[in-house]
DNA sequence: GCTTAAACAACAGACTATAATTAGCATTAT
DNA sequence: ATAATGCTAATTATAGTCTGTTGTTTAAGC
């Protein structure tokens, strides 16, 4: 992961802004959809690649529809 | 990739159903999201966790919104 | 105002797990 | 018979985990 891409930069956008939302460190967020405090900086910086599964952890996690952390 | 996840399958299923719709074989999916054969195959059984520029990928090849894959 | 402390986030590096790519052959359609 | 898909296995690239350190923000105290 070198170069951001577009998608994965509007996705970590899209995360950090309801995780501020919601009022939630990145450490909560993490405990919360069972993952690393470090990823989660990583995927709001665009600077991973994220897969399906923990694209959905991270959805349940805000309680929001994966469709919402796309658009 | 053992136990197949709910949402992969449900994505392998949509991108199948939509392609099929489509009229394309997988190797011409394939060819138009610049992926492997095979790997469209895997991904339609649901064998492989996707990421997401992947999921991208077949979206634009597809012709259809990201969010179209996920419903 | 200006500190100080504490919470939060950025970043680096090393490691492990697994996604992604590919070839070859078997099977199932049409 | 041909085209399309399934399946195996092996390799390479990278996602994901983790520790520790550095920097930044926030809010309290004086």
């Amino acid at each position: 992961m070198d170069s951001k891409q577009n998608i994965l930069i509007k996705f970590g956008d899209r995360v950090r802004e309801i995780r501020k939302e919601k009022g939630l460190s990145q450490e909560e967020l993490a405990h919360k959809a069972d993952l690393h405090r470090t990823y989660i900086g990583m995927i709001e910086r665009a600077e991973k690649n994220i897969t399906l599964i923990n694209i959905e952890k991270i959805a349940n996690a805000l309680e929001v529809n994966i469709k919402e952390l796309l658009e």
